[in-house]
DNA sequence: CCGAATCCTCTGGGATACTG
DNA sequence: CAGTATCCCAGAGGATTCGG
């Protein structure tokens, strides 16, 4: 068996990265460390998420192993989404990913005003 | 001044953190923080990587400050691409993620097999 | 060699409506 | 409440061509 390598695009490697390293995924994984959450819950937490969007990303990620899925037949239906230990570990690892856009938010704001007006003075 | 919250959509966290988690960024600031590259260098190194959105992507990491660009007049031109300080700083960050791409390969394939079965035995 | 520009395709994702 | 189904469109991105 060859190892594994993201660079390679026949990879299995490249697909899950491109699965993991999403936004909504970081989103929902962060909110769902902290405690199991019911559908329009994550869908309140998470600002701009579509309805069909988190159907879709809470289908992947429970294909995947990251969250599982558990429904109560009460009236209404209760669906309750929990992080799975692999999950836990994901997390663990895109937690900073979130935290390192908020620190620097300031900078990289301030590297594309100077970006941009050294554009607009070569123009 | 409110403080930064990538879970808003107004937040401009939350664009950052839309351009920062994409796999093109990943893998090429995990290129780039081992050595500078040239432009086919990078298109070489990152396979499934259009041209196109090769140079898209340089051009937002350079705007954001995440690498900077040089240009040699030899002939033909020569384009050198290389990492920041800042940019360091964001690919240590996003190092792990490839890295558990890597790792968990084989659980993560193992577990939407195990769905897709599960699925099939429902149908 | 390093792109910019053009064209064209395809699909991610929004809006809406309907079910269990 | 928690989805699925349908329609629809903007925009991402591939292929190709051209320029410095």
């Amino acid at each position: 068996m060859n190892s594994p390598d993201a660079f390679n695009a026949l990879c299995p490697t490249r697909q899950i990265l491109d699965r993991i390293a999403d936004k909504w995924t970081v989103l929902l994984l962060g909110l769902l460390a902290g405690r199991t959450m019911r559908f329009n819950e994550l869908r309140r937490g998470v600002d701009g998420l579509s309805q069909k969007v988190l159907s879709q990303t809470l289908k992947s990620l429970e294909r995947d192993g990251l969250v599982t899925r558990a429904v109560y037949p009460t009236v209404p239906v209760t669906v309750e989404y929990a992080i799975t230990d692999l999950g836990r570990t994901l997390a663990a690892t895109l937690e900073p990913l979130r935290l390192w856009a908020e620190s620097h938010m300031n900078v990289i704001e301030q590297a594309r005003a100077d970006f941009d007006r050294r554009q607009q003075a070569a123009a």
